[in-house]
DNA sequence: CCCTGACATGTCAATAGCCACAGGTGAGGT
DNA sequence: ACCTCACCTGTGGCTATTGACATGTCAGGG
């Protein structure tokens, strides 16, 4: 349930391609919800002929770009408004961690220090990305305000599983 | 592949049956990768068949216990220590924040303060969890060891989420 | 004119995961 | 004897997700 509506958020900013979706899913959505082209086509043909999109333009190379209907606008907002949230958290590392007694603590420290690596390298990125829009490189609009705030959760997630990394190696000692 | 690991993992703790494995994830595990009992049936059946666990003990009720045989425990150390982790993180409530904007003020004000609700009172639970720990209410094993380190994980998360919340309401204004 | 690379859309098969339903068993109470 | 509840293991069907494969097009360089 959470791609179309995805889909339908990202249409709702301005229309766009398969391919373009792909791509936005594959810069932005996909750090917390990842979505393949193959699943991506499959769902705007579905959307469509539900009728919570439409085909905006065709371009060259066979280029089709969506665009909402008011259908999907309605069902867009209904989902964010109404629908109850799920929680669930997928995180293979977490997962890991929980076995790591399976480890010696060589292996364990080393582990952990890659993860830390890998932490301070992603939320180092978001909070780049932060710092950029606060300088105003990507304008003021609503739809980069909630990007924003997306961004900053995505910055202290990450942060906060860095510090986990390295306070889990003192930890172990 | 990681449910197979986990069951191998969580059954390299103690043998076990299908049922007990189904609320150790329900209980500890389901919090970072849930997983149905028809998911565990299966995937134990299958285990079985790669000789990565064998029937420990038949106990009433057609209760069956497994536990890991070498090639298991070779196996986890395995996944643990040299395959790749996969850090996709499936997290609905931040793909929603990205829509954000579609909502009405007070709509996203109210979301937020659900959220913070939300993972105010799931943090809460974990560093209550840690402190239990810290007490020394479940001994000092390697494996509650492991578990203490992913519980701290799990309130830092909460309590960042929950934080997050907060920020974004007062960003909103 | 041909080649390459980025653009763009799809199919198909396999696996993973989810939900509803189904069915058998032992212990303890009445 | 009967009933109920907690225990315990499954099946079947559906949707979601992934990875490999397939196809075609436009632009630019040689």
């Amino acid at each position: 349930m959470s791609l179309r509506h995805a889909l339908l958020g990202l249409l709702a900013e301005q229309p766009a391609s398969g391919w373009d979706l792909s791509h936005r899913f594959d810069e932005v959505l996909g750090a917390v919800w990842p979505a393949g082209h193959p699943q991506i086509y499959g769902e705007l043909r579905k959307l469509e002929q539900e009728g919570l999109i439409a085909v905006d333009s065709e371009g060259p190379r066979r280029r089709k770009a969506y665009r909402v209907t008011d259908a999907g606008l309605t069902a867009v907002r209904g989902w964010l408004a109404e629908t109850e949230v799920d929680h669930t958290m997928r995180l293979e590392p977490l997962l890991r961690s929980v076995f790591f007694w399976l480890l010696t603590p060589e292996q364990r420290a080393a582990r952990l220090r890659e993860e830390a690596e890998y932490y301070d390298r992603v939320g180092a990125m978001y909070r780049e990305l932060c710092a950029a829009k606060d300088r105003g490189e990507y304008g003021d609009s609503p739809q980069t305000h909630s990007l924003r705030v997306a961004a900053e959760a995505g910055a202290r997630l990450n942060e906060a599983l860095a510090e986990w990394a390295r306070w889990a190696q003192t930890y172990d000692r």
